[in-house]
DNA sequence: GACGCGTGGCT
DNA sequence: TAGCCAAGCGT
């Protein structure tokens, strides 16, 4: 292409990129401005698989700052992979609760239990093992790989999907351009590589530090010179997504159910779907506004006494979900469920239970 | 490939 | 306030 040529707009080859100056440029930021975590290590030592397998699983569509503080509580209740796979899964699952999405719970478990029984304690070292483990995908198997192993490897996460999609100006929207944002990808990650795991980590604090959704602070940028949608001034509307259905509404009620020796009604959600395996309060079925909602697990709604004041909100990934409660003593000739169990008020601030019902426990119990 | 699956911080 | 979205995976 003749260099009096403009640059295309798409696609968007960016041939001034160099592998060799990108790499060289961004290790030299990381080595200056890595932030301290407790699951990193310094550039250069040896990593620990099981802090690095931890983290990663813990980070998973969530914020460094929420996963701190579980990361530090499940590597002081379990020092070693090898004492989680002997953890009561009940343990597990009440240490985890209020990070979210349960399921990489029950899969940390049955990785655990995995590597520890088919891999006598030691994680497997290469991508397609390490994929064939419970809650490890892609991303993870590349991240642990590079990290842990300092195994090449392409690490692609949100914050990689971000830096590329500006670095080389893609235009069409998430997750369309995945394909070709992998394609780029390997052209930064593959090769020659030093310090894979390190060069992985710079890509991604990059993203979290420097190339962030809303605000990229291209001044500071180490790798600011040939970003084409820096060039264009198009950093920040990158990249482009597709449009996201409105979430729907959802309505019903949660019961405070008391016997006579005032002990709160708790039971155990069925092992998969939503808050999959954990503790909570009783509810009815969650429904659309206006959908007749007397379906409940209690069929108790006539004798209760409503509180309309007792409201919460919250919302899931999919739906927006409005709670009223409802205090009453237990029905006559009531009988306990097998999932279900009578908890003492003052224990029920160590029950490990979703945020959803966390808050309205605190709306009862303030 | 589309969808189900949490939570909290930020704008 | 309401929307966005963060170190994704399993089905």
């Amino acid at each position: 292409m003749p260099k009096t040529m403009p640059a295309p707009l798409r696609p968007c080859k960016n041939d001034n990129f160099d592998q060799k100056a990108f790499r060289g440029a961004l290790l030299k930021w990381y080595d200056r401005h890595a932030r301290v975590l407790p699951w990193r290590y310094t550039p250069g030592n040896k990593a620990n698989p099981y802090h690095v397998w931890l983290s990663e699983v813990m980070l998973q569509q969530t914020t460094v700052q929420a996963v701190i503080p579980y990361f530090g509580k499940f590597v002081d209740k379990w020092s070693t992979v090898q004492k989680l796979a002997a953890a009561k899964d009940e343990d597990v699952m009440h240490a985890w609760a209020g990070l979210g999405y349960y399921a990489r719970a029950r899969n940390l478990l049955k990785c655990a239990r995995a590597v520890s029984t088919e891999h006598l304690g030691i994680f497997p070292e290469s991508i397609d093992s390490l994929k064939t483990l419970p809650g490890i995908g892609d991303y993870t198997a590349a991240a642990i790989a590079s990290i842990a192993f300092d195994i090449p490897a392409t690490v692609i996460d949100g914050n990689v999907d971000r830096v590329v999609s500006r670095y080389f100006a893609i235009q069409d929207p998430l997750p369309d351009s995945k394909p070709e944002i992998r394609e780029q990808a390997k052209r930064l990650f593959e090769g020659t590589v030093k310090r894979p795991g390190d060069f992985a980590q710079a890509m991604m604090d990059l993203g979290a530090t420097i190339c962030t959704p809303k605000s990229p602070k291209c001044g500071v940028c180490p790798i600011a010179e040939h970003c084409q949608a820096r060039l264009r001034g198009i950093a920040t509307e990158l990249p482009h997504r597709r449009e996201k259905a409105v979430q729907p509404k959802r309505v019903g009620y949660v019961y405070w159910v008391t016997n006579s020796k005032g002990e709160v009604l708790f039971e155990t959600r069925p092992p998969t779907g939503l808050l999959g395996g954990m503790t909570g309060l009783p509810t009815s079925d969650w429904v659309a506004p206006g959908a007749i909602n007397h379906i409940s697990a209690m069929k108790i709604e006539d004798t209760a006494v409503m509180n309309k004041n007792l409201k919460i909100r919250h919302t899931f990934t999919h739906f927006d979900l409005e709670l009223t409660g409802v205090k009453l003593p237990a029905p006559r000739g009531f009988r306990l469920s097998p999932n279900q169990f009578w908890v003492a008020p003052a224990d029920i601030p160590a029950l490990g239970f979703p945020t959803v019902f966390r808050k309205f426990v605190r709306l009862v119990l303030d």
